[in-house]
DNA sequence: TTGTATGCGTTATCAT
DNA sequence: ATGATAACGCATACAA
């Protein structure tokens, strides 16, 4: 049942009871035309000093407040992105939101955030939102996104990046790099290092298109050079350090004797549960046991033995869509497709096997 | 100088170059008024069971979407709400803002969030932005505010509540604990462990009143006992595990003989670094040393040896938050002030001093 | 350079 | 329960 029909009416926000100062007060008292006075607000560089200085005053004055929506109205332009993110809980989202929107803020736009919890459609819900809100650019994460949601925007006209991400047959604006090479690279690298025997512990796929790319980055390397990612070996589990540290038992579980040599995380928080569960496993890292992890987090570097991992610049992809999101709108040129640059970053956590 | 006094107009966002399709529309196409179509929208329930189906089909094979901007102009109310938090990089805010996000949805309103680096006159800055952009309520960190903004938001009429703060004089909406008491009791526990020698890795407090409070607590805890924190033995130093482990080696130089035997720190990430650097300088924690923090984060319980720290239920405060600000703007009954508890969680890195 | 007049898409008031 | 119509506050043709 909805509350009752007789909804009660919430009260419009102000102060005493005063009305809003509202830029015709301005004008009128600067003695010039709304007009003027507008101009004054948005290009001021096409009006007279004195008029200008005018019209400053009176604003200042009055405690003059924009109002957004009947510019949003009039001029057709919120001036407003959007963003809709799995979640903040995980920082490396976190940072990336904090990229986009300072970098949206120099340049004159506001940032509206929701997040999805990894699904679609939910994402979907969300995106409707910040269209209707009247957002002239959305940032996403990832690739995989409900097809109404590519036709919205489409329909609406408003520009989106995909980041996080860079794949091959991207269709789509984007800004990240590609999970798969990464992914690849970083397994190469245990290759080289001589491991044979490996486990990963990944992120959850359905709904998280970069996790499912770091697996399939894997498997592929691996398959290239010969080597089994065997049945057991393998386990998805939700982000986090204790999924982390279950993880790992998991995947070590069995005759000691064909252990893998080195374990594959999908990112550093679960890298983290599974050194700290390895030394309560009396297992030492690197001697016994490889760990990489994946995106290069602030503890990454000083975690004992230290990390070995991908660095992903977040806060630069963030502001990379920001930039990209803005010139679109503006219609300043752009690149369709921007690849950032993720590198190895290799620390104690890695040595080549035993023996 | 400007880019160009002749700055280029943006095109309007917009599919193909058909209009957008408005609520007149919709109603057209229903064969009903737009006043009709409006209610359909708003209040289903104040509109008999034909017309508002009728609407609704028509709304979806014209895939109407509502324009916030109109609405908000016409209404007189955004929907939105705003928080200004000091940067989204610490994942304590991160996961504030998260809830806050998360609950504000749910009731029907949309985030938009800005950061002001620890600064109250960048603050100000963005707060202002948010109020132009027509939030109906504002979330903000702190009690410590540049006093043109509780005027802004007072003659606006726009709910606030400071967050991560509850404290005895509070003249102003908040929803948090008393970081001064938390700190003491954090203190007293040390104390009660039987440790005398204390040195304390403190947040910067210029800019941050949770900060500052902190390390009051401490004294005051410190100085009801007795004992003294002497000067070389406290720092001042940003939040960050580098900086943690930098914090230590300086508060622990001098004489091993009289050095601390245990160290507070502002936050987790300096007690990470603490942690981190004790061992690096061949300390046993908590033998040698005992190390706390504050906030309780994901990595606390499973670093070893676990820290010993004040937990912080950030999620919840947003959440709270965003309860507070609804209620406000929905004219439903609020609590002026609301507690949250933190609470001391004890883990490996404390136990009593040797000897 | 400045002013005049119109419209932006919706909600709200007042009838019916 | 539904409809007609007037705001809402501002930007922008267009005219001067």
């Amino acid at each position: 049942m909805e509350p009752k029909s007789t909804r009660k009416r919430f009260h419009v926000a102000q102060g005493a009871g005063e009305k809003q100062v509202k830029l015709s007060d301005v004008a009128a008292l600067a003695g010039v035309s709304p007009a003027t006075a507008s101009r004054v607000l948005n290009r001021p560089e096409k009006v007279g000093r004195e008029m200008r200085e005018r019209v400053q005053a009176a604003a200042a004055t009055l405690g003059y407040v924009r109002d957004a929506a009947a510019r949003a109205l009039a001029s057709r332009r919120s001036r407003t992105i959007g963003a809709v993110v799995p979640t903040l809980d995980n920082p490396i989202f976190a940072t990336g939101v904090q990229g986009l929107e300072s970098r949206a803020n120099e340049r004159g736009y506001s940032l509206v955030v929701a997040s999805s919890d990894y699904r679609v459609d939910k994402e979907l819900r969300q995106a409707t939102m910040l269209l209707e809100r009247g957002i002239e650019g959305l940032m996403l994460m990832g690739t995989e996104h409900h097809p109404s949601l590519y036709a919205l925007m489409k329909t609406r006209g408003v520009p989106h990046v995909n980041s996080w991400v860079n794949e091959g047959d991207a269709e789509h604006p984007c800004i990240g790099f590609d999970n798969v090479e990464a992914a690849t690279r970083l397994t190469n690298y245990l290759l080289d290092l001589g491991h044979r025997r490996f486990a990963m512990i990944a992120g959850v796929a359905k709904g998280n298109d970069r996790a499912a790319a770091r697996v399939e980055g894997v498997r592929a390397a691996l398959t290239a050079d010969g080597v089994a990612l065997e049945e057991g070996r393998f386990i998805e589990i939700p982000y986090g350090v204790r999924e982390g540290r279950d993880g790992l038992r998991a995947v070590l579980a069995g005759d000691p004797a064909t252990r893998p040599t080195a374990v594959i995380c999908g990112n550093d928080l679960l890298a983290f549960g599974a050194m700290f569960e390895a030394a309560a496993m009396g297992l030492d890292v690197p001697g016994d046991l490889s760990v990489v992890g994946f995106d290069d987090t602030e503890l990454s570097s000083h975690i004992p033995p230290g990390l070995t991992t991908m660095h992903v610049p977040s806060v630069e992809m963030g502001k990379l869509a920001a930039d990209y999101l803005v010139n679109r709108i503006e219609d300043q040129p752009v690149r369709h497709r921007t690849r950032v640059e993720v590198r190895l970053v290799v620390r104690g956590s890695t040595a080549p096997p035993r023996g």
